[in-house]
DNA sequence: ATGCCCATGTCCGAAAACGGCCAGTGTCTG
DNA sequence: CAGACACTGGCCGTTTTCGGACATGGGCAT
């Protein structure tokens, strides 16, 4: 994977403007304003990028209310336990939320539930790998790294489009 | 670069075989058997390349005593303050010696004897880059990562071949 | 001579702090 | 007697911090 090859692109969303990060094969970032944790990215070499388009396509989609699941390839980094959480992320539908204890008991480390909050706000993809449907488990929103209101408007959308 | 694809090869010498890896563009390293210190590569795709033709050749030419500077693309990989360490090795000439004091303040960091010695250890392609021509400002050979045996090999076949 | 102290950059291991948690208590109200 | 609420303690991966250890050598006090 050559590392030093970003390629960067946005999308004007309802919820402000959202960051597009490749490295020519698959996304590696997604990133709103002011996104806590980022991961920083040389984006010296902006450019078309044919990826881009069709993640504009499913975003757009999205936002509209018409696309359900995203297809697009992925390549988020992180540690092993990370990959298991944001994998475990996308199976929780569209519409729907999980708490991180339910996640946790899911990936198989049923008492990591912090652990999960932690990994989840690292997940560098937002919006794709769908890190705003995991709540605590009396259902308050608890945190979100886009903000808590894009959060709430995020789970308000799916709801009212589900 | 891609760190990545890293090619390896190998020399039998006097003192061993010496290792040596390439990234298709230039030497990233040359280590003895049980070299402390090692950086460890995922050679995976041990393939032929032309560089370790001539590598082999300066490497040769070398323990016969008849190359004293070698001209082979580098490319060793470290810190601002390891590189600077490792080009001032580089200018000792075949035959001599320096001590990590000297060595320190010809460099610009009169008081950073001790982390020369640091960085010393560090060099990623040993004979290469000579760092086998620094000694203790008393004489003493004080270490080396392909073990001392070899230093004073390395010291004394110079001594004879100057 | 001998011993101790110190400066210097990097790495490594250990330990501690820090979170997008949560269930179990205890307390305080209507 | 519920329910709402605050506090507590334990859980777990990651990040940060910190203390040594080193391929040294000059200076200063014994």
């Amino acid at each position: 994977m050559h590392d030093d090859r970003i390629f960067y692109g946005h999308y004007d969303s309802p919820i402000g403007r959202l960051q597009l990060f490749s490295n020519g094969e698959a996304l590696v970032a997604l990133y709103m304003a002011e996104h806590r944790h980022q991961q920083l990215f040389t984006r010296d070499c902006r450019q078309a990028d044919a990826l881009f388009v069709q993640a504009r396509e499913q975003l757009a989609a999205y936002f509209a209310g018409e696309l359900k699941r995203f297809d697009l390839p992925l390549c988020p980094k992180g540690t092993a336990f990370q990959q298991k959480v944001w994998a475990g992320l996308q199976q929780i539908p569209f519409g729907g939320t999980e708490s991180y204890a339910a996640l946790a008991a899911r990936i198989g480390q049923p008492t990591a539930s912090r652990a999960v909050g932690m990994a989840n706000g690292r997940n560098p993809l937002s919006v794709i790998i769908p890190c705003h449907r995991v709540i605590g488990a009396d259902g308050a929103l608890t945190g979100y790294g886009g903000g808590l209101q894009r959060k709430q408007w995020l789970l308000q959308h799916e709801q009212a489009m589900a």
